[in-house]
DNA sequence: GATGAATGAGGCTTCATTCAT
DNA sequence: CATGAATGAAGCCTCATTCAT
C-alpha cells in the first residue's frame, strides 16, 4: 500500500506529452535515421508505454508529418524573426541575415532534417515546403520592387535559392566536414550575385 | 487449371540478367519509392524467381547502391558529352549545355533519383556525388582560370550550383507541375550571374 | 467458418509465458529434432502468435541455449538430491544412485537432449557440460581421498565415466530398444570395476 | 585456339568423381561444420559444378550417410589392422592397441566425425554404429572366452566402452585442449580395471 | 556427362498496431 | 488515461534441387 507498484506514475497534461513525444522522436530521428526509428525508441526515450504512443498519434506517419510541420514552423519562425526588423528595409542586409538562418539552421538540425524530410508519407502532401518558398519568393519580389535585387522569375529563383543552401549544407553535413563560415561566405557571395541587378556603368 | 506455377525457365546471359533486373529495379523505385519497394516487387517486374535476384546482388541495399552509381555514371557521361566539344571553349555555352543538362536528366529521372538516393545505405560511402561535385568544380576553376568566371570558393560554389539546379527539378517533380523551359530559363539566368565577374568600370 | 483467425488473445505473466514457451521448445525438439524444429512449431505448439516467440528470446539459437542450461541444470539438481544425503558417506552407494540417476535421467529425456545438444551455437560457450564432469570429478576424488577409490587421473575418468554412462543411454534410445535394468547393471559393474582400488592379497 | 574456353576439361572417371566429392566434402565439413555446409560449397571445394553433384549422389543426405559409412570403415579397418596380428593373443595388448587407436582415430577426425554424425538423416537408418560395436563386442566375449576378461554383459560393455573412449575424445576436441598421451593413459588405466577380472583370493 | 543459371519453398526476424487489464 | 503483452503481416535471405543447353 502507499506507493503504487512500478514508476511513480506522472501525470502530464496532455498537451505536455504528445511535445515529450515530438521531442523524443527528434532524438531518437536523429540519433538513428528515419527508416530505422521505431515506435518503441521512441515511446522509451518519451518514458511512456508503447500504447500511450497511439494515444497522441494516429500512426507513426501522424508523428512524421507533426514533427516536419513543427520544424518547418520553427524554421520561418527564426527566419521571420531575424529578418523582420523594421525600418527602412536594408535589402542585402536582410539577404544575408537569410543566408546566415538557412545555413546555421540547417547545420544544427541537419539530421532531423534528413530523417524527417525523406520518411514517412509523400512530403507532397504537405504545406511546409511552400510556406517556405513563399517567404523567400516574397523577400525576393520586395526586393525587386525596391530596385535592389534583379531576376526575371521570382518564383524559380526562390526555389534556386533555397535549393543551393539546403543543399550546401545538407552536403557539408553528410560528409562530415562542416565549415560554417566557409559556408556561409560562399554562400552570401553567390546569393548576392545571383540577385543582383547587372552592375551599371 | 491454366498456367501452371512458373513459366518456363528462361536462361539468359548474367549480364543480361543482371541488366534486367537493374531496370526492373529502376522501374519499381521509380513507382513506388525506396523503402516501400520490395525484392519481390523487383524480380516479379523482371520476371525472374526471388532466389535469382540473389545470384546477382548480395543484398536489396547491393542494388540500390549499384542503381545509384549507375545513375551517376549516366548523368556524368551524359554531361561530359555534352559539354565536351572541342575548339577553343566558350564557356558561357558550356554552362548552359550544363543547365540544360542537368535539368533535363533530373526531370527525366527525378522519381528514381529520389528512391534510389533516399534509400539503402548511407550516401556517405558512395563515390558518386563527389565525381558529380568535381566535375562541375573543375568546369568553374577552368572558367576563373580563363578570367570567364570568378567566385572565391569554386569547390563550395559548385555544390551550391549543382544543389540549386537539383532542388529546382526535384521540386518541379515532386509539386507536379513541371515547365522545363521556366526551369532552364530561370536557372541559366541565375547561374550566369552567379558566375559572373563583376560588371565592369 | 468457424474459428475466427486467431483465438482471443490471453495475457499470461511473462514468466509463465517464458516457460510456456521454453516447455513448448522441448516438446518439439524431442519430437522433431534440433535442426528440423522452426520458431514457428514452437509457437504454434505454444499457443502464441510468432512474434510472441521474440519477446521472451532474442533468437532460436537463445532458446535453445536456455533449454540446454535448464536441462543441465535440472540433471545436476537431481543428482544433487539423490546424492547428498548425509552421514558417513558411503562411497559406493552414492555412485550407485549416480549411476542410476544418470541412465534414468537420460532414459527420460535423451531425445531432446540429443536435439538440444547439438543444435544451436557451439557448446564450447556454454558452462553446462563444464559443471557436470566438475559434479562427477569432485565425487571420485573425494572418494579417492577416503580411501575407497582409485584413480590417478580423476579428470579424465570423470569424463570417461560420464560418456560411457551417457553413450549407452543415448544409443539405447536411439536403437529403440531401452531395457533399462539391463543398462543399470551393467553400467554399476562397469563403475564398480573402474572405480576400485586394485584387489587386495 | 586450342585450349577451350573455360577450365579445361578435366577427365576422371566417375569413381574418381564421387571420390572428389567425398573428399571435398570431408575437407569442408571439417571446416564449417555440419548444416553450415551447402552443397555449394562441397562442388566449389571439388571443382565441379553444382550440378555435378546429383549426378553422383541422390542428395545431399544421401552424401552425408556415404561419408558416415566411409569413416565406419576406415576405423574399423584401422582397428582391425592394427589388432589383428597372429599368434597367441595377447589380450591387454589388443585392448591396448585398441584404446590407442580409438583415441588416435577421433583425435585426428574428431571434426567430421562431429559434422557427419551429426548431421543429415537419423544414425538409426545407419549400420555404421553397429559393426564397431560389433567388433567390440567380439573383442571382449573373446577375452571373456579366453579367461582373461570379465563381464557380465559383454554387449552393453562394449558400448560403455567405446562410448567412453569417444566422449572423451570429443570432448577434448570440443574444449580445444588435446592431451593424447593423458588421454590414452588415463583410457588404458580405465578400461584395463573395468575389463579385467575381480583380483584372485 | 557436365554445366551453372534458375527456381521457390521456407526459415528467421522486425515492428506497427491492437486490446485486455 | 496508461500499460505492455500479444499479434501477424511482411520482409529479407538461404539453399537443396532442377533443367535447358
Amino acid at each position: 500500500m502507499g506507493a503504487e507498484s512500478g514508476r511513480t506514475r506522472v501525470t502530464r497534461t496532455p498537451a505536455d506529452r504528445r511535445r515529450d513525444l515530438l521531442d523524443a522522436g527528434l532524438k531518437v530521428l536523429a540519433a538513428k535515421g528515419g527508416p530505422a526509428t521505431t515506435v518503441a525508441d521512441i515511446t522509451a526515450e518519451a518514458g511512456v508505454a508503447k500504447g500511450t504512443f497511439y494515444l497522441y498519434f494516429h500512426s507513426k506517419d501522424d508523428l512524421l508529418v507533426a514533427l516536419r510541420d513543427q520544424i518547418t514552423a520553427d524554421f520561418l519562425a527564426r527566419i521571420a524573426h531575424r529578418v523582420g526588423r523594421g525600418g527602412e528595409p536594408d535589402w542585402w542586409a536582410i539577404v544575408d541575415l537569410y543566408v546566415e538562418g538557412v545555413i546555421d539552421f540547417l547545420l544544427e538540425h541537419a539530421d532531423v532534417h534528413q530523417a524527417v524530410w525523406h520518411s514517412g508519407p509523400d512530403p507532397r502532401t504537405t504545406r511546409s515546403a511552400l510556406d517556405t518558398y513563399d517567404l523567400i519568393s516574397g523577400m525576393i519580389e520586395q526586393g525587386v520592387t525596391a530596385g535592389v535585387f534583379a531576376t526575371s522569375d521570382p518564383q524559380v529563383t526562390a526555389i534556386l535559392l533555397f535549393s543551393a543552401l539546403h543543399g550546401v549544407a545538407d552536403d557539408a553535413f553528410v560528409l562530415g566536414e562542416v565549415d560554417r563560415d566557409r559556408l556561409v561566405t560562399a554562400g552570401k557571395e553567390f546569393v548576392h550575385k545571383a540577385l543582383a541587378r547587372p552592375g551599371p556603368s
